[in-house]
DNA sequence: CTGAAAGCGCTTACAG
DNA sequence: CTGAAAGCGCTTACAG
């Protein structure tokens, strides 16, 4: 049932032996014409094509990269996946991709399969509980054996040495900022459900360096969230609000909506979505664009481009893409 | 740099021969105690792990599974992997996932590929493009070749004989129905931006099952959806809406709010969304729980078995998962 | 209980 | 220009 033509058939066949066959499909300077066309018409005609798994345990590589994607249904990762298929697609290699579930331990175990011969590169989005751990001996150990990583999104502050991807979030913040200010926000509050992630402190941090009288409503439980952003916002002071993630952001437009409060008006929201939902929703949300494909490609073509190049000693890169701002119903 | 423990090289240092550390290491019967426990030591103090790519070789197998999914930034699909993942996680097979993006080309790249020897088995859910142009030489290809093949979510009409896993999207349509029905909606609409899908036809046949006097609002394109959608509210006859998917649903939100109707008094609305999102947003939306994660699980499970089993003429299984309906703010 | 040999399906120096 | 041989790293009948 599998794919009995071999090389050895196809040299059976034509009477002669399996280097020619080999040689003339790879087209070799050695062979004649005469012989190539021959052994390439009867490979066409019997449908060869060579084993795979054999090529790969003879050129010693695996073709495959492996990815680590820490929650496959947070859109982001999901377009990010798409930016990273893009780029491999016109590759030879495939991507197999292992999700975390943003569990360290879950995330150890993919870089141990992935290291033992199973990939020739890496691409990694830390778990959520590896962040918060600062556990990174198990990326660390990838450098030791060789196997070219790049991480991307969320990059540890004490830099492993490895390529990175990631986005200026701290500026993302301030311009967030500065537009929420150009809107005439005078109390403007933050809104936080990653308060211990990497990307969280940084938004975090860009919003402290803005503000003089900061109002941080920041927990991981999101009915803790929601409890506190609604009391705050029943005091009827604030009157801007930026949204460090997703699921904050959904949370402060349902809240301010059932408060009916009005938008732009009342009260101005800036955060984080899914372009392409939030492009049909109501109100359309101001939003920071992360633009996670191109995160996704850029991350898959320094991957690609230590692959193919025979350089051993390329120094790390450390790629800081930029957001842009979308403005939408909820502060115009 | 690469893995340079090799059986080999545990047999040199041992001073013993391949075979017998092979054997030693696979707790073969064969072998003495003693000579098991020297090899694993030293196999376990050099850090040992034997190379995939010979192991699938000489087992004539890639311990690979091979997923085509059409649309990664569907969160349905996203779902459907996380399903996925959790099931062949716990196998010996790896997935490798592919995107079709809706394109008929792509996806018989993708199965071309497969089909060359690169994995044991594949799961599929089909293009939007093959689904209208009908076309399934490629797929049924795949059966000639002999690799076991699982079809999900959007099935042929005409049987291919493959394993298939869906879900009762004529009945969840009926049941959405009669929650509107109950809800005292008298004229209910039926809104789809997938009208040539096979689900949407599925879903829109349900529904025309259900009503007297319809009112069919089906464009791909989403503007021209948008408009006639909008015309039709206006009239002010609709009191119900039914939306064939995220996209239809998102609108119908839209349109609804935009129109200043209220939710449940003046206009009930059901469809499809993302369910965690929707858990945050505001209104929630009323909708059908397709369970993509358990759709996964399924479609995972069902090949799994296929490849666990020596049997050779399992007869093709033609799985119909339920679905439910989750009642939010849009219909209460 | 251990090892030599063949083989999985390929590629590539090397000889002729 | 063609082919025999060795090798990629493993497993597994088979001999001893």
């Amino acid at each position: 049932m599998k794919n009995v033509v071999s090389l050895k058939s196809l040299a059976k066949e034509l009477n002669i032996s399996v280097s020619t066959v080999s040689k003339s499909l790879n087209d070799s300077e050695e062979i004649s014409d005469q012989t190539k066309e021959r052994v390439k018409n009867l490979a066409k005609l019997r449908g060869y094509s060579p084993n795979p798994i054999a090529v790969r345990l003879q050129k010693q590589e695996t073709m495959q990269i492996g990815v680590v994607v820490p929650n496959i249904e947070n859109p982001f990762f999901a377009s990010v996946l798409k930016g990273i298929d893009e780029v491999t697609n016109t590759s030879k290699y495939n991507i197999i991709t292992f999700l975390s579930n943003e569990s360290l331990k879950k995330e150890k175990e993919c870089l141990d399969y992935f290291s033992k011969g199973n990939v020739d590169g890496i691409l990694i989005c830390i778990a959520e509980e590896t962040n918060k751990k600062k556990t990174f001996d198990h990326i660390i150990d990838i450098k030791q054996k060789g196997i070219p990583l790049v991480l991307f999104d969320r990059i540890p502050m004490q830099p492993l040495g490895f390529d990175a991807v990631q986005v200026n979030d701290y500026d993302s913040i301030i311009s967030a900022y500065e537009h929420l200010e150009n809107k005439d926000c005078k109390n403007i509050a933050f809104v936080s459900s990653i308060p211990t992630l990497i990307v969280g402190r940084l938004r975090e941090d860009g919003y402290l360096a803005k503000t003089d009288n900061p109002t941080v409503i920041a927990f991981e439980d999101l009915n803790e969230l929601q409890r506190t952003l609604d009391e705050t916002l029943k005091e009827g002071k604030i009157d801007g609000l930026i949204a460090a993630d997703i699921d904050a952001t959904l949370l402060c437009n349902s809240a301010i909506q059932k408060r009916g409060l009005k938008f732009s008006e009342e009260i101005s929201l800036i955060g984080y979505v899914n372009a392409s939902q939030n492009e049909l929703s109501y109100p359309k949300i101001s939003f920071i664009d992360q633009h996670p494909k191109e995160i996704g490609k850029k991350t898959a073509q320094i991957l690609l481009d230590r692959l193919e190049s025979k350089e051993e000693n390329i120094p790390a890169k450390d790629v800081i893409l930029n957001t842009t701002i979308t403005i939408g119903d909820t502060s115009s």
